[in-house]
DNA sequence: TCCAGCTTGTGACATAATTCACAACGTAAG
DNA sequence: CTTACGTTGTGAATTATGTCACAAGCTGGA
């Protein structure tokens, strides 16, 4: 099982590689992937071998193994199709987003309580309320779920996600929810991160540990 | 120098201490502080001797000296007026969501290249043509920005923010800012979040070293 | 008064993450 | 062929981060 830190570095991995790809490039050196993110060469290195990946001394990693066994971790079918829940300012940022920006992740179905939303396209996504919630989630497998509710409603909609089948959610909401350990929840707190860069910004640096 | 892993827990610390403060409590312990976050109490009595902060051990910690030493640290005037730059689906998001939730930071001004978008006021904040960008932010001594604007405006616009006088830069383009090192960014970036919930969604387990 | 039962503060330890540094490799040029 | 150069793969060292465990403190009740 690979560490949190290094899913997000391959994540980014894979960006540059698609890059290179798209320009022809078919092999790359550590450094030259390493000078692209803002890790170290050693450190990429380090995480071709975690993935049982090599390369050759002479021409470096081939890009299109490289895109493919990132593919193979970070494709699963059941990890591209997310649903969203929640269809306010920030589920309809979410919605142009994903639209605009058509990586692998796809956003396969919206959810929203209020009638005057659901039942209704937006942003391409057809809108579904709230009621149907557990039956489509089930019946399409999805496992992975975008969470833009009020603080307030989250940690019901997330049980119910839970209850559905969900095994990993992606939580906009300022609050932790509860559900099990089995059950992945990365929290992106928007006023907890403005004050972390508020507070670097006043003292004029970056954090510690940063190259 | 506090390290972002502890400016986040104290950040996350703050909102639970000013739950407890709402609803009258002047005393808390580590472990029940401990409780509402995701961490330990031994963490949270480590968080605090590094704050230089004391409790006793029979009431516990001061919830208003807790508060008090946390707005020092994460409410300096520099960092809690921030500016917003690109007032997209993802910037009046986030216009709204500091609207309707309003914590220390606010977003003082905003700024938008499309003449149709500035010179008008969104979601209760003026919106500014890019070309005063450099000259408001100077004025009001602005030190933090968000960053929601395309992928391939982002580097030149961090350029322009840095260049007048921004030190603390949350960016929600997909692409690494290229600024000195004195600038602290954090780049939040949803295609590569949602990639790592989707990778352990479909393994089914929290990622390792979570409690 | 004195003890039981909770707490804090913290040195020591444990674990995770990253970097160093170097042997082994492979190519290109001479 | 052989040397010079830049690379990979990786054990070891280093740094960062989190936890344990326990002495010492405080309070309330017997």
């Amino acid at each position: 099982m690979l560490s949190e830190k290094t899913v997000e570095r391959l994540s980014e991995y894979r960006r540059h590689l698609s890059d290179l790809q798209a320009r022809g490039v078919t092999h790359v050196f550590s450094n030259l992937l390493a000078a692209e993110t803002r890790v170290t060469a050693a450190q990429v290195r380090r995480d071709m071998m975690n993935l049982g990946l090599s390369g050759s001394t002479a021409t470096g990693y081939s890009v299109s193994d490289l895109l493919e066994h990132l593919a193979g971790l970070l494709d699963h079918p059941h990890s591209t199709r997310v649903a969203l829940i929640g269809t306010g300012n920030l589920g309809r940022a979410l919605l142009a987003f994903f639209r605009a920006r058509p990586g692998k992740a796809v956003i396969a179905m919206a959810f929203d309580s209020d009638p005057e939303k659901s039942n209704r396209v937006c942003c391409g996504c057809r809108v579904y309320p709230m009621d149907s919630l557990e039956a489509r989630i089930r019946e399409d497998e999805i496992r992975t779920a975008i969470l833009c509710v009020p603080e307030q409603d989250a940690n019901a909609v997330a049980q119910r996600l839970v209850n559905a089948g969900v095994t990993g959610i992606l939580n906009f909401a300022p609050t932790r929810l509860k559900v099990g350990d089995q059950v992945y929840v990365d929290t992106m707190d928007i006023s907890s991160v403005i004050e972390k860069v508020g507070y670097y910004a006043v003292r004029g640096t970056r954090a510690p540990g940063r190259k």
